[in-house]
DNA sequence: ACCTGAACACCGTTCAAGT
DNA sequence: ACCTGAACACCGTTCAAGT
């Protein structure tokens, strides 16, 4: 018996159809391209038919991050903790790069919606698998998904920069600014290969962080 | 001979009076109260006359980050390496806390500006000292700074939560939803005593990464 | 060069009114 | 309950005009 609106369009349905627009929109132009006006035209209704569904625009975001976190597929609980914690943070990246606007409101939404809980408690899992006492659990989950979403919302941010030549010359001739240790390294490693190994190294240093405080010995060391 | 426009005030100092304001109104109202008419306002001025100073908003927003860098006060070069990277590391958290609008923005920057790269230099160096291969060194200047940012971000955003109660209880509640792990947790380790100590514990996991990179034994484990 | 004032094309949100 | 249309108090930026 689900709630239907005149249109004849059930209500649920409705606040779906809003989010996909507006991440859609938000996939398209940005964050700031996400206006009440913007999503309610593309919708087919005027911006106040919004409020019914969502409170205001702070709630509409809300909502946004929600319908991203949904997307986000756990591992499968049978796989070994290392892997789950593994496919857990590439799923992640993945995540933000699929919806680089929506990603750096996760910095200001606490994770205690329900899409985001069951992402945690999963971290919490392996990380109990793993042997990390259980008053270290929190703190260890807070560092990796910290660490991940950092990366991720840099890369897709630009903190990382363009990888585009060019800056390393600048640098040298910026006027009385010394930078000694700049200058004992080869330019070509200040950017990586590609930004995937490297996060798979930052991702296997995590990992032996984990195995230490569990006890455990460290399995990998981190290598390029 | 500094220019001097009709007022007679220099016009690097308008430049840094327009960006102490922006700054004010930012700590004050956050980044969403910072618009050029405020500012202006603020400053005594119309609107249009910070476009001579600033191309555009985003380029008023990209003086504020290096506004705020500037302020970051870089740890004595003859102290150890590892008080270096914990000094540095807790000015800029303090800092984040100081201007909690403003610490975002830096996801979004590249840290090629010479505020920013006085920085990253001093954290080469330091790492360099530590006995990091060079072709490891910004890998780990990357995921050092990638935390600290993403740590004092989530702090100030929200996203480590108000650390008030209740929330917890309400998670049992969650109509649906099995939080298995959650479940092996005694409630009250969700959020550690202070955040700066877990902050500690967190940089002394990533020294010890450090460390093990350097090829020197690890000096100190992590606990609480 | 620096600044003003008017104008343009936008915002989020409230409110009274319709069905 | 859901939606509309007008209105209010804002935005960033362009443009012509002043000094």
């Amino acid at each position: 018996m689900t709630e239907r609106n005149r249109g004849g369009v059930a209500v649920a349905d409705r606040r779906r159809e809003i989010l996909d627009t507006a991440l859609a929109i938000a996939d398209e132009g940005g964050i700031e391209a996400v206006s009440m006006r913007a999503v309610a035209q593309r919708v087919g209704v005027t911006a106040m038919a919004l409020y019914p569904h969502f409170r205001g625009k702070e709630a509409l975001l809300d909502g946004l991050v929600g319908r991203v976190l949904a997307e986000l597929t756990l591992p499968d609980p049978a796989a070994p903790w290392r892997d789950r914690l593994r496919d857990l943070a590439h799923a992640a990246r993945r995540l933000a790069h699929r919806h680089p606007a929506v990603a750096p409101l996760l910095f200001s939404r606490p994770a205690v919606t329900p899409d985001a809980l069951r992402v945690v408690d999963a971290i919490y899992q392996a990380l109990l698998d793993a042997g990390v006492p259980s008053d270290q659990v929190a703190r260890i989950e807070r560092m990796l998904s910290t660490f991940v979403l950092g990366y991720a919302v840099s890369e897709v941010g630009g903190r990382f920069g363009t990888a585009t030549m060019g800056t390393r010359e600048k640098r040298g001739q910026l006027p009385g600014l010394v930078l000694q240790a700049h200058n004992e390294l080869p330019p070509w490693l200040d950017a990586p290969w590609s930004w995937e190994a490297e996060f798979d190294s930052d991702l296997a240093d995590l990992v032996a962080v984990i195995s230490t405080v569990a006890g455990a010995p460290s399995t990998g060391k981190a290598g390029r």
